[in-house]
DNA sequence: TCAAAAGTGTTATCGTTACACCCATGA
DNA sequence: TCATGGGTGTAACGATAACACTTTTGA
């Protein structure tokens, strides 16, 4: 039972907005191989534990928070035989989209730890791809689906909301049009019938998130 | 370096429409756990293999043809701790459209497979579940890409493609507006300029594959 | 009163749907 | 000639994009 065995890891593509940025949270690897390399959260899948719970546990480890605060979902497995220097380990990574914690990486074996920009160069192991598959699954996923919600805190304004799709997609949507898309698409988004004055301009209208699971109609990328 | 060690598995989701359905490659179990039953094809992970490679391995173990003739992806990872009987095993589920082969399962080991109805009951292991996250992610990816042709021959008609998404989506459509919309659609297929006569009715020109990897507009399920 | 952001109204355009209609073949 | 399926035309409808305009706040 040793031959075709390899040592499972879960590695996480954490995304957040984060000072008008699209981020990852990434850690310092303290040890080799890749020492002093920035990489992706992760562990080992414990005997006794589902890949899901894994994630979840690491989730909580790296960033204290709960799952259920975001949005969390398998994004695929990498096995590349040398992927890793010490031997054969096949990585099953998650994607979370997560809001801006204001208690950001409390854990946590993770001393060096930082909300990054998508575009840092010299991750460790194949971790570049890792990330690439992560951004490009979630600019994906916002496009058919109410994800864009866990990006926001409980309460949150259009505005807010819309500031999230430019930063995903890096790209700028008309504040007009966009509003009336996503009141009137299908329990998208609720009122809580509070609303949030901000520096400037008018008070906003704060929403929570509705029970829809798919977009109708979706909003595509410009 | 023996714990977190699991043994790891590809296993494959090869759709095709067959006899006017969809359908789905399931291999006869010779040997416990789970004999007699119906089971997805697949097999473990070489040391010195990608998990992609053994997926284009199996696949051609299994059906004796090579993957650039339909399509070939990763779908999900699935190591739930008991789901195979025999100790820790993680498979990778690998998902396959394929035309309908004139030489079936020409391999093999597996002595009973056979293209079986999606809805195939009593499935081994965990199958049911990966069965139905196939057919799951294959409806979904005929709406906003263009792999409905990787169930087609190389040459096919606009009704050949409709039929595909006819069954694939288990739906009618109207025949004079698919077509008007498959060949308005941006790259999605070429006419060859040859032309097929079937049985009854006037000859329907042949197209083959373009070059689009996404599908634009989408062809919406209705 | 002004700047800034929230939110509504209007119009041109595009894609979809439903269906009338014509075309090309085998029997 | 008729039945059958291939393929085009068209009009009503709904979604989108561009942008003029009104609303509500802080400074």
């Amino acid at each position: 039972m040793t031959l075709n065995m390899a040592a499972v890891t879960v590695d996480l593509v954490l995304l957040t907005i984060r000072q008008a940025d699209l981020r990852v949270l990434l850690i310092r690897r303290g040890i080799p191989p890749f020492e002093g390399r920035w990489a992706l959260p992760g562990g080992f899948v414990h005997d006794d534990e589902d890949l899901d719970e894994a994630a979840i546990r690491e989730l909580r480890e790296e960033t204290g928070i709960d799952p259920s605060a975001g949005h969390l979902e398998q994004l695929a497995t990498y096995g590349t035989p040398g992927r890793d220097p010490r031997g054969r380990v096949v990585t099953v990574a998650y994607l979370a989209l997560l809001p801006d914690l204001p208690a950001p990486v409390a854990g946590s074996d993770a001393a060096h730890a930082e909300w990054r920009p998508i575009d840092e160069p010299d991750l460790a192991f194949d971790h570049h791809r890792i990330l690439a598959d992560g951004v490009e699954r979630a600019r994906a996923k916002l496009e058919y689906t109410p994800l864009a919600t866990a990006f926001c805190p409980p309460e949150f304004t259009v505005a807010d909301l819309r500031l999230v799709y430019e930063k995903v997609w890096h790209t700028t949507l008309d504040p007009r049009n966009f509003h009336r898309k996503v009141t009137s698409a299908d329990d998208f988004i609720e009122p809580t019938g509070h609303s949030a004055t901000r520096e400037r301009g008018r008070p906003a209208q704060l929403f929570r998130r509705g029970p829809a699971t798919l977009l109708h109609p979706p909003l595509l990328r410009p």
